[in-house]
RNA sequence: CGGGGCGUAGCUCAGCCUGGCAGAGCGCUGCGUUUGGGACGCAGAGGCCCGCGGUUCGAAUCCGCGCGCCCCGACCA
């Protein structure tokens, strides 16, 4: 490609909506344009990584097993009322009409589809195990489009399906799905963790994300100091802080004027927060719509309840909400001062596992400027118990003892086992070897593209500029003319040069443009190809070509006739530096 | 959906408080000089000042109502 014809082109200034600095790049780059919130042009230079990025997960797919589909975004909105997912998403999902006023979704995912697909194709056991895969648009109306293109409303994304006979069958696949990830990561350039997970809205249960740390994330990931275990704090299970062991006390009124916050009570009272019980009350609205159930969840008060477990403890399909003023009023619960003993029968109550073993909490005597000591789990008042407050930094590990730590991340990836949530929704059996029916089991594994992309200007940038990593890049050489207008013979070396590159089998953008040295050195360390050549009446003259890797800004001059050979080697020795082994070493040095 | 910020040239922004010709830098076009890390001169092009309504002789500027973008939170496979 000629710079001269590109389309698209560098800023000076970062523009203002940049959100972070990997974003910032990509704008100035002339890489992406938005168009709206949450919605992203890519430009011929960002179009190319993008296919790139898609281009090496292909060949993981197809390596693993994959057979590539190509599905419809317009979907019949039947299709999601069956699954259940249509109240699910809610909002989330775009719904439209069709002229005959006929209800569509456009596909934010497609499990539904595939499964359908599935369904219409697959005939006996002998059509398992079988992999899908796509990657196409998915359209999402998220209330909140941040971050540059982590979180948008349309993007590119590559979901495979699995279908397998049974347990062991699905086990190999996502072992295999779950290999084939390792690889794309590595391959992009995108340092990643395997951490566990909620299963969320798409159901199934045994997930893993691959989270990509940043301080921009918008997951709080947790990770043992010692043994290998990672989570997302959604899921993460953790030793809750042991409490002093001591006989039950009777229970007694204090009283505590003002003290309507945890930390307002244990400074009042000059005890620890963890000698408190906090209750926090929700409305838990069923997905479809529908009156709410009052929920008072309690925790010990140096923990905080953790809203994804205390939807999942109650049993998912609801939305979970902060109670509303006139609500508390409605259930006769006493803000600041709520008790969950004597809790109203309509309300229900349920404790975290922090409660059963710690004695002689302070807790609310459900009557304003009054509190109540020596409150026990069991003795004063009952209520199921689970785990519903949130791994913190400084916890101990469950595995191992070990101490957890924890980080910001964004999730690239996420691997399900969905096991029979769709061909049971859908009915999908296929006939067996011994004449009977069989229902496949499923999982899906899913991949933001553009959110490797995000990561890798991310992961790989400096002051200058993009240093894409050798596989994505948009081209694999940038070659830079000096000069060329003046100098007939340097002209007629560029001119050369790039066509040899270029029948070696290598992308080459060429700045044949007419700019001063200063512009052009700029631009290409902005724009970010891994290798930089350099053409110039010196050069020339001298009969060398100057070269220079982008990443490290190591380069010599190379005697010209040796320039293809040695540029091949070197963007070989890039590319394979993207291995699994070295992304594992800079994943844990993050 | 709650709280906050912003909206003027392709980009970054000034002008608004205190109403009176639509501005700067960068970028862009042409000509000339210059040429190894974002040169210089000359001449130009480029605007629904987010929209609608109101106040006023007169509105980018004041008032009202919208819309859009961004941030924090809620939400989020």
């Amino acid at each position: 490609m000629r710079m001269s014809a590109l389309f698209g082109h560098t800023l000076r200034d970062f523009p203002k909506e940049a959100e972070t600095p990997a974003h910032g790049l990509l704008l100035r780059g002339g890489y992406i344009d938005q168009l709206m919130s949450g919605v992203y042009s890519f430009l011929p230079l960002g179009n190319r990584a993008r296919l790139k990025i898609e281009r090496v997960i292909r060949e993981e797919m197809d390596n693993a097993g994959g057979q590539e589909v190509y599905l419809p975004a317009l979907q019949p909105i039947e299709l999601w009322e069956q699954s259940g997912r249509e109240a699910a998403l809610g909002d989330t999902l775009f719904h439209l009409r069709d002229r005959k006023e006929r209800g569509l979704a456009l596909g934010a995912t497609h499990e539904e589809v595939v499964t359908r697909l599935f369904q219409d194709h697959a005939q006996s056991y002998r059509d398992l195990p079988a992999i899908l895969y796509q990657i196409q648009r998915k359209f999402r109306d998220e209330a909140r489009p941040r971050g540059g293109l982590v979180r948008v409303r349309e993007f590119t994304m590559k979901d495979a399906y699995s279908f397998d006979a049974d347990d062991d069958g699905l086990n190999r696949s996502y072992a295999a799905m779950f290999e084939a990830y390792r690889r794309i990561f590595a391959r992009c350039g995108v340092p990643t963790v395997a951490v566990e997970a909620d299963s969320g809205a798409i159901g199934g249960k045994g997930s893993q994300e691959f989270i990509f740390f940043t301080e921009s994330g918008e997951d709080t990931i947790v990770y043992c100091d010692t043994c290998d275990y990672a989570a997302n704090t959604e899921k993460a299970e953790f030793v809750r802080p042991p409490a002093a062991a001591a006989d039950p006390q009777p229970t007694e009124e204090v009283e505590t004027p003002g003290a309507t916050t945890i930390e307002g009570l244990a400074t009042f009272l000059g005890i620890d927060p963890a000698q408190t019980a906090k209750a926090v009350f929700m409305m838990a609205t069923p997905k479809e719509g529908g009156r709410g159930t009052p929920v008072f969840a309690v925790v010990r008060g140096d923990l905080e309840v953790n809203e994804v477990k205390l939807m999942n403890a109650l049993g998912g399909g609801v939305d979970l909400r902060p109670m509303l003023d006139s609500e508390v009023a409605e259930y006769g619960l006493v803000a600041g001062y709520a008790s969950p003993i004597g809790a109203p029968s309509n309300v229900r109550v349920i404790a975290d596992l922090s409660l059963e073993g710690s004695p002689n909490l302070v807790a609310g005597a459900n009557k304003p400027g009054w509190h109540l000591r020596n409150v026990n789990l069991g003795r004063d008042w009952h209520a199921p118990t689970a785990d519903i407050a949130s791994a913190k930094a400084g916890h101990g590990c469950a595995r191992c003892g070990g101490t957890l730590r924890s980080s910001r991340g964004i999730e690239m990836g996420h691997v399900f086992r969905l096991q029979y949530v769709y061909t049971k929704a859908f009915n999908v059996n296929v006939l067996g070897a011994d004449g009977g029916q069989v229902m496949p089991t499923m999982g899906c594994y899913g991949i933001g593209v553009e959110r490797i992309l995000s990561a890798a200007v991310e992961a790989n940038h400096d002051e200058a500029g993009i240093c894409w990593p050798a596989s994505i890049a948009p081209y694999d050489v940038h070659m830079v003319g000096i000069g060329l207008d003046r100098d007939e013979a340097a002209k007629a070396d560029a001119e050369a040069l790039y066509a040899e590159l270029r029948a070696a089998g290598l992308d080459v953008i060429f700045d044949d443009r007419d700019e001063r040295p200063g512009v052009k050195f700029n631009d290409a360390d902005l724009i970010g190809m891994p290798l930089r050549l350099t053409v110039s009446s010196r050069n020339t003259a001298a009969g060398v070509v100057e070269f220079k890797v982008r990443a490290t800004g190591e380069g010599e001059n190379l005697p010209r006739a040796e320039v293809v050979q040695r540029v091949l080697e070197a963007h070989r020795a890039l590319v394979e530096g993207l291995s699994v082994e070295s992304a594992a070493l800079r994943a844990r040095t993050h």
